[in-house]
DNA sequence: GCTGAGGTCTCCCACGGCGGGAGAGTCAAT
DNA sequence: ATTGACTCTCCCGCCGTGGGAGACCTCAGC
């Protein structure tokens, strides 16, 4: 007969622990004093919370441990066999963060800090969108100028911001992209689609003149190298606030200026892995 | 000018989080509506959000977050060092974790599960105690009766159980310990000793007769292979409950059927990693 | 028998990073 | 004016454990 401290020592499961396993009724006491409510422990206890620490060593959470204290039927296995997937799954994530955390250390032993671009992975939504493809060398503030228009005529223009598709390598065009709300009909090249949706978008936002985009798309390459993710598919200009001057369709170098009040979000659409 | 329900669709930030940003001040609407409470968002505070929701993808603390983004200066490598040391930690911990359930599920192959030993590696203090030893043929029981007796002449005997150090390979004794409670002088052949502590002992207890223990110890060694464990020291067999026949002297026969009054624990030393 | 030290009891709070839900108020379109 | 979709605040839950308050118990020494 053990009081509970003793036990505790003994066993090094703390006092905390083992009122907290006879309160969820995982190890109870062999007796508990009805006038003191003290714990009186023996070892026959031993076996079973040696038990319960190994599975808690495991990973396993208080309530499948009395799952698994019960159960010694045939699809214990199967518990097992799900920690285990639960665990590689922790693994993988953890190790995806450490490679992230390791390249950007890295960047910015050879970057100033403000130049890191903060790359985020996530998942974009397909959307339905009216598009313009046009020459590399086409004024992209023409294109969304006649893009709008033909939208706003329509009174299908969503909420969302308008986009480019950059020119790829073995292509030269540049598609100019608006997010409408419903399908209307295509006119001369103005095409309709739904924009796919990309599970794995890494995105960057950038705050200036889009004379600074080239540099953060570099730097945002570089990033994909140091985390060994490889590009799928075209990489999306969205123009989260762009200056008037666009919709108006001045010409484009009114727009290189170092100006806070533009907001860019550069997304590269990354490979599965 | 969007609403947070807006913003979160856009930024893939959940509203409720949105909101928990707002009131840990990370990310703050750039207005208020002080009638109505209604929060108001710009693009202006994406690229912040962006960054926050960057370093919460790296595994950093809403609150080493907010450090974070108010310094830019030298020692932020020291913050991402110790992120990524942190990382390391996390995922050795639960790689091991990810060893002993494969481990385990493996042995449930080809292993009755009541026949599954339930092995915990915790740290085992050092103690004082009293030794006696023998050739591997004399009576355990016997060498106990002496040891007992004379620790419990000078008054000494701690409240811990008595344990055997089993015969190493290259050896062919066998000691018997007592824990004691302070230093008493030797006497005869018995000795008295500082148990050293052993920092990582893989603990198995097993309830019933003594002829179980040899399997036992068999499919704990089993088990060290599995884990890719070394042992490092003599094994010891810790008597938690043993019959009153040993203390009486009797022959050990008597100790060898199927009792489960009888508990005892294996401790297999490990070597560090 | 008294006192003091050290255990032990129960009950409540905290952690972190959210999610869920209740009950009330707001916004925009019909 | 009604409706339906949002939004507000406030509170609770998670999960396993530690910390602490205030009261009670045990045991040993005087």
């Amino acid at each position: 007969m053990f009081r509970i401290g003793e036990f505790a020592r003994f066993t090094r499961v703390s006092v905390k622990m083992l009122r907290h396993y006879d309160e969820v009724g995982l190890c109870q006491p062999a007796q508990v004093d009805p006038a003191t409510g003290y714990r009186y422990y023996t070892v026959d206890q031993l076996p079973r919370l040696n038990r319960i620490v190994l599975l808690r060593d495991l990973g396993f959470g208080l309530d499948q441990i009395a799952d698994l204290l019960i159960r010694d039927d045939a699809d214990l296995d199967r518990v097992y066999a799900q920690r285990e997937a639960a665990l590689v799954d922790s693994v993988a994530r953890l190790q995806a963060q450490l490679r992230a955390v390791q390249a950007r250390r890295e960047m910015l032993r050879d970057t100033a800090p403000d130049d890191l671009p903060d790359v985020v992975v996530r998942p974009v939504d397909s959307m339905l969108v009216a598009t313009l493809t046009g020459g590399a060398d086409d004024d992209v503030a023409a294109l969304f100028y006649r893009l709008e228009s033909y939208v706003r005529d329509q009174h299908a223009r969503a909420g969302r911001p308008p986009l480019t598709l950059l020119p790829e390598p073995d292509d030269e065009t540049v598609t100019a992209i608006v997010p409408i709300t419903w399908l209307v009909p295509p006119a001369d090249d103005i095409e309709i689609k739904l924009l796919a949706a990309v599970p794995r978008m890494a995105c960057a936002v950038y705050q200036g003149g889009y004379a600074g985009l080239p540099g953060l798309l570099q730097r945002m390459l570089h990033w994909l190298d140091r985390t060994g993710e490889r590009p799928a598919g075209p990489i999306r200009e969205v123009y989260l606030r762009f200056g008037a001057e666009a919709e108006l369709g001045l010409p484009s170098t009114f727009l290189t200026g170092g100006r806070d009040d533009l907001v860019t979000e550069l997304q590269v659409p990354l490979a599965d892995r």
